[in-house]
DNA sequence: CGAAACGTTGATCGTCATCAATGACGGTGG
DNA sequence: CCACCGTCATTGATGACGATCAACGTTTCG
C-alpha cells in the first residue's frame, strides 16, 4: 500500500497558509528528499507525488519500509530522537510537492500546536503498528506468503513502483520476486498483464492460498 | 537488548507522588500484562521486572518483537491510535510491578503535560527506528548474521530469557538456533557456560565474523 | 533409615532427508 | 539493449528421529 495522511496534509496546509515558515519545495523524480546518514535538519510533509524510504545495508543491498504519498511525514524521527543521522533514504518516485519545515518551526509546532502533537502521536503509533505486523509476517512466513499478502493488500501495483523496489520491499531479488509470481500465474490467482503488472485474477482462490499457511 | 527508559520511569513516579490516580501493580512471572486481541483500555509503565512483547500470528508461532524493562510503556500505540484490540502480547518474564495509567489519565496527559508529550514521542520514534532497521538486517542477511548481532548487542544473554524467547526474536526455532550456536562454538568465537548461556570468547573474531557479510 | 538403582522428563545434538530461496548463465523476444 | 524466463547447481534453513545426558524423584533393598 501507498501511504497517506489527509489529516496531516489538512493541518499542514491550514498551517501554511497562516504562517510564511513552511514553504513548498518540488523535487524531480529519482531525487532523493533525504539521504542517509546525512544531518538531519529539516521536516517535510509530502503534498503530492510517491516516495519510497528505504535503508541501504552495509553490503549495498536496499530495504524498502514503505511507499509514502500525500500528508506523509519525512524526518521526523530523526528530530525527535535528535539523531544526528537519517536513518533512511527517501527518494522521489515521481515528481514530488513537499512542505518544507525547518527544525525550528517543527520544535514550535510541538511545543505549541496541541492537534499537530497529537497527529504526529497517531502517525507514529501507525508506523510502528505496521512495521511490527510487516516484520512478523515476513520472518514467519514463508515468501510465497508474503507475495500473497502484497498483491491482496496493494490489489494492482502502481504505475510508479518498479518490480525492483518492490523486490526490495520484500527483501528479495527481482529473479526471485518474478519466480514467485510465476508461480502465482501458473496457480490461476494472478494474471500479468501489458504495464508490467500483476492484476488479481481469482480472489477467492488467493484468500484460500493465503490460508492455507495457517 | 533489554531496553529501559530512566527518563519515562522518573516522570511516571513524579507523577505518581503528585496523584492519585496511578497505581501499583504485581505481575506473577508467566502472567500476561496485556494480551492480543483483547480491548485496550489501560497503559502500564514498567517500574521493575522484565516482559517480552510478542506477536502470535495465526499459524500459531510467534516473533518477539523486544524485551523490555524499568521505563518502558505499555499499550499506547493501540490507545493513540484508537485500535480496539492490542495488536501485542506482553508478558512477565520476572515478577513484574507496573504503574497503571487508566485511558482518562493517559488522555489527560497527552493534553496537559507538555514533558509527557515530547518524552513519548521520543519513545515512539526510537521503537519505530529500532524496529525499521531490525526489520532490514533480518530480512537482508543470512541468519547467521542476526545471531551475530543479537550476540553482540546482548553481550550475554539474561538469565530470564530463555533460548525459546530468543529463538522466536529470530523468528526461527530452538533447533536452529543451537545449531547456529553450535557453529560459533566450532568457530571459537563464543562459549556455552553452565547456566545454559552463551559468552563471548573471541570479541575481534566475532566482528570480523560479522564484517565478512559486507 | 539411607544409599544405590531405576525410571521419567526435558533439553540438546548428530545425522540425514527435504524444502525454500538464491545465483549463474544462456536464450528469447520486444 | 533490457527485461524476463528456463534450467540447473548450490546454499540456507528446517523437520524428523533417535541417541545421549543431566536433573529429579521414587523405588528397592541391605
Amino acid at each position: 500500500m501507498i501511504k497517506t495522511n489527509l489529516k496531516v496534509l489538512q493541518l499542514i496546509e491550514k498551517i501554511a497558509r497562516d504562517t510564511a515558515n513552511v514553504i513548498l519545495k518540488t523535487f524531480k523524480k529519482g531525487e532523493y528528499i533525504v539521504q542517509q546518514n546525512e544531518k538531519p535538519k529539516i521536516v517535510y510533509i509530502i503534498k503530492k507525488g510517491i516516495t519510497k524510504c528505504f535503508i541501504t545495508e552495509e553490503n549495498g543491498k536496499d530495504y524498502v519500509l514503505d511507499f509514502s504519498s500525500a500528508g506523509e511525514i519525512i524526518g521526523e524521527v530523526e528530530l525527535l530522537t535528535h539523531k544526528d543521522q537519517y536513518f533512511s533514504t527517501i527518494e522521489a518516485l515521481t515528481i514530488l510537492e513537499v512542505y518544507v519545515i525547518p527544525k525550528v518551526v517543527f520544535d514550535q509546532l510541538n511545543n505549541e500546536d496541541n492537534d499537530f502533537n497529537m497527529l504526529i502521536k497517531e502517525v507514529l503509533a501507525h508506523r510502528l503498528m505496521n512495521t511490527s505486523k510487516r516484520s512478523s509476517y515476513q520472518q514467519i512466513y514463508p515468501l510465497l506468503y508474503s507475495v500473497l499478502k502484497i498483491i491482496y493488500d496493494f490489489g494492482q501495483l502502481d504505475e510508479h513502483i518498479s518490480k525492483q523496489d518492490l523486490a526490495n520491499y520484500l527483501g528479495i531479488t527481482v529473479r526471485s520476486l518474478n519466480r514467485t509470481l510465476q508461480e502465482l500465474v501458473d496457480k490461476k490467482i494472478i494474471t500479468i498483464n501489458e504495464v508490467d503488472n500483476f492484476e488479481i485474477k481469482n480472489a477467492p482462490l488467493l484468500i484460500k492460498t493465503i490460508e492455507q499457511f495457517y
